[in-house]
DNA sequence: ATATCTTTTATTTTCGAAAATATTTGACAT
DNA sequence: ATGTCAAATATTTTCGAAAATAAAAGATAT
């Protein structure tokens, strides 16, 4: 094979995945991540309540599946932290409680502090513009839907805005665990802001992590984002009856 | 030397035998338990090698275990990082890089300075005494073993002790990232000074620590225990080869 | 010879039944 | 009523076979 066609076969799609794209299958390949994918939003999203017994009789009627798959689905689900496995006694919606909320914030502020410090010291002009173009996307959708629910490609690109400002910091391990925070802590916001307005003014709050980022002020990006962080968790306290009355 | 043979160049015993051993096996534990800890072993011991592939055939004999708590079991171990999954191509030991390495040690020395400052702070009398008690077994013990390999009781007094220190966090998703990465941090260990001769007073680096921490000076603790991790890995740069020529 | 298309083989993935374990129910005695 | 033990039920865990997919080998045509 050439050089040349060698690269053709590389960007051209051969007929099998062009099959495959034509058919529907957005999810995983395997049944196993795409119950994965499933059951993880599902949790999330709190559809799937903390503390829920996950019987594999209803789970596999709902999401009509065999047991393997879903047994390693939720394996790796309890991996995440995200549900519990008791031994022959079975799985559970990882419960939620105040004290972990804290612990998951105040780790979620570290890693964020850190991240973005050495992404500042180590960024590139690409991570700049990265930053300017996430901040762009995400001010462009309105954080409520018209339904006044938290909007989801809004919180898609919330998500991706706080990556971005993290993302040169040059330690993969260390944007693995944020990433696994992240979801944790997404779970306790859906659990009690659903509907709340908050009287905040997020896009100003972005806009000045962003500004500091790019003025490579590492300390001011610190404080800002401490801050957002700290901001978010006293809403959620302060809404959710089960989370604050807890000692 | 057959090809289940290769996979592991040592003869393990059974299931049953090591169930014989251990004179007291928990009861209700499951066979998938039992192989992640099998297998978790095998793999930061090194007995299974960085980027071997994983074949259920060859497992199921090896093993002597079906295929349903294998699966699993990989599935966990895939998501602490020791195993990778190509879906439909199937597990494989992780493999190994310098740049791995680099990372994981920042942040294992992040996590316990981190954790270290934390103790310091919040740390009661019982913390306090633990590190005696914990930093006294680990004296009791010399490093090598009459065969010159580490010796695994070392091993385990070793990593009790730099838990000891870090214990009065009050952070459990810190404690368990810390996890994570010793764990890691052992593998690559392993992989190269198995029989390595340091010129390193280990038990005079762990009591200077051991003091600072005692003496609540953090700054001290901090700078001991960073520059004990960064001895380690500079021995492990320098011991292996393949880790050392990478770029 | 090279590329493309089948056929064959190797391996992973999934399923449903069987085994193992926990939980509930019911009988019996105090 | 209450506690204990055995049987019955519910649920999880494990197994091996079947299906699905990838990799390798063979065949055909340009």
């Amino acid at each position: 094979m050439s050089r040349m066609e060698a690269l053709l076969n590389l960007v051209r799609p051969t007929q099998r995945e062009l099959a495959r794209q034509a058919n529907e299958e957005p999810k995983g390949r395997t049944r196993m991540s795409g119950i994965y994918e499933l059951l993880r939003r599902d949790i999330l999203e709190c559809r799937l309540k903390p503390g829920v017994r996950l019987r594999f009789e209803e789970l596999r009627a709902l999401y009509e599946i065999g047991l393997s798959p879903l047994r390693e689905a939720l394996m790796k689900l309890a991996s995440d932290g995200l549900v519990v496995l008791e031994e022959h006694k079975g799985f559970r919606v990882a419960p939620v409680s105040r004290s972990d909320l804290l612990d998951i914030t105040f780790m979620r502020k570290e890693f964020d502090a850190m991240g973005v410090r050495l992404s500042i010291e180590k960024g590139d002009d690409a991570w700049e513009s990265s930053i300017l173009a996430s901040l762009h996307e995400l001010s462009k959708k309105p954080k409520l839907g018209p339904d006044g629910l938290v909007d989801a490609e809004w919180e898609k690109r919330h998500r991706a805005f706080h990556l971005t400002l993290v993302s040169a910091c040059g330690s993969p391990w260390m944007l693995h665990f944020r990433e696994q925070l992240y979801d944790q802590a997404d779970r306790y916001r859906r659990l009690s802001v659903q509907y709340l307005r908050e009287p905040r003014d997020h896009l100003a709050e972005h806009r000045e992590i962003a500004e500091a980022a790019l003025a490579r002020d590492s300390d001011a990006a610190v404080f800002l984002i401490r801050r957002h962080l700290d901001r978010t968790v006293q809403i959620l306290l302060a809404a959710d009856g089960v989370l604050s009355a807890e000692l």
